[in-house]
DNA sequence: ATGAGTGATGTCACCTGGTGTCATCACACT
DNA sequence: AGTGTGATGACACCAGGTGACATCACTCAT
């Protein structure tokens, strides 16, 4: 073993989530974070920006790959195609990390604060990829309808997957929802 | 005069507006601002649950405007028209504090802090949005998406109207963007 | 092998947001 | 005159967050 135990970070997201699980988010203290995990409060802080960040750290990832499916699909794709294939990007994403996202979802819904962060990392989400769509070609309102759009489905399909029983991939629920989403609106 | 200078609360409003404004929400603290308007930080934390909250007090009152005009349109409305109707109230409560918008705006924008506390009060009204259009007979599909469309629509249509030098209406703004989204949802 | 970095961590002091608790005191009401 | 009452002040305290400096195992050039 070397000079300190590896994976700093890691033990301290393990810790973060664990102890948020059993006292909640506001009755853990960073102090008690950073022991649980062999560290001290510095140290948290050196990893992540603040007491919330240790929950959403890794969504740059996510966006990552929702962009370069985007980028990568072939170029006659429409619009709303170009939204299903940087879902199935976000699908990859979300079971690679199942085992944690519930848990982590009702955190995130029990705290105000973290609702709060939740909702400027989508927005930030949806940013990246409204600029991916105008890369591809889409006129600006066009690639921010189209973006807006894919998050509604992506936080629909979301809250569908994320505690469900049987375990239904992500895909297929976000393919379903953007299929309505499709129907709803050629027919309305 | 009575036992104490009336209008704490304003005070304390224009007093976190003012210091916002010159150094910046980060680098004000809240015992200055309690100070300008003559009263102590324990005072200031009666008023705001928090530093932010001094910045989007009133912001229910907008909620209230809002749902009473979906309440009030008459029974043929459509789904549009009644965001129409909503966007009509917005712009009264806008117009009424035209005089501090921008600033306050330009200091919201210039914090993610604040930015975050604004997206949340964003989904807040969407949300109370959409339960009043469910309570106009729409089916929860329909209720969200137009009021998530009546959501970007005022974004869109504030950011154009807050800093406009020729003081053009948001009723206008706001009109001529939802009929322009309008459009572009029957021609895509 | 050795001595000078290097980089992750610890230590400590500090500021500020936020809260609980009790004191104060002008006013109102009896 | 006496008794609330309600807005405010005073004070102590906790926890999130930061800056500055120390430490110390490891690396690498000489």
């Amino acid at each position: 073993m070397g000079r300190w135990r590896p994976d700093a970070r890691a033990r301290l997201q393990e810790a973060a989530l664990t102890l948020y699980g059993e006292r909640g988010y506001e009755k853990t203290t960073v102090a008690e974070i950073a022991e649980r995990a062999g560290l001290t409060k510095r140290t948290f802080f050196r990893y992540f920006a603040d007491k919330r960040e240790v929950l959403f750290w890794g969504s740059e990832l996510l966006e990552q790959r929702m962009v370069a499916a985007i980028e990568a699909a072939p170029a006659s794709t429409s619009a709303l195609g170009l939204i299903g294939a940087a879902l199935d990007a976000a699908a990859v994403r979300f079971e690679e990390v199942r085992e944690f996202a519930g848990l982590r979802h009702r955190i995130i819904a029990a705290s105000p604060e973290l609702r709060e962060r939740e909702l400027i990392k989508a927005m930030s989400l949806t940013g990246a990829v409204t600029r991916a769509l105008r890369a591809r070609g889409l006129d600006d309102t066009a690639a921010a309808l189209a973006a807006h759009t894919g998050a509604t489905v992506m936080h629909v399909a979301f809250e569908q997957w994320v505690d469900d029983p049987s375990r239904t991939p992500f895909q297929q629920i976000a393919r379903d929802s953007l299929a309505q989403l499709r129907e709803i609106a050629s027919t309305g």
